[in-house]
DNA sequence: GTTATGACTCGTA
DNA sequence: ATACGAGCCATAA
């Protein structure tokens, strides 16, 4: 079968790290592809497409900490990731507190 | 084919 | 700290 378009394959792997995101952790889209062996920006395609499914999406915040998403989303980000306890300082999330446990 | 856009990152100033 | 540019990859028009 043709590559079935790389860009679902990738979507797939990203959804399937992005899913196994602890609670109360946040991790960037750059440490997610390197999981996955694909470019950040392509993390950030699959994420925005893979639209209303049940993911965690709100644990996945740009380098340094720094929320990604513009306008009401970002702000929804940022209330969801205090509900779980991650830890922010200003603006950003404290990664270095709140990053999953490296396998 | 080109161009524009986007939930990116990094280096440099 | 902020700003800009280059590299990056998939999609839409």
């Amino acid at each position: 079968m043709p590559d079935s378009s790389r860009g679902a394959q990738v979507a797939q792997a990203v959804r399937a790290v992005v899913r196994r995101i602890p609670r109360g952790c946040a991790t960037t889209y750059g440490d997610i592809a390197k999981q996955v062996g694909c470019t950040a920006r392509q993390v950030g395609w699959a994420l925005r497409q893979s639209g209303p499914e049940r993911l965690p999406w709100h644990r996945v915040v740009a380098a340094q900490g720094r929320i990604a998403l513009p306008g009401a989303a970002g702000m929804e980000q940022r209330l969801r990731l205090e509900q779980e306890g991650v830890p922010f300082r200003g603006r950003r999330v404290w990664l270095d507190r709140c990053r999953p446990p490296s396998p």
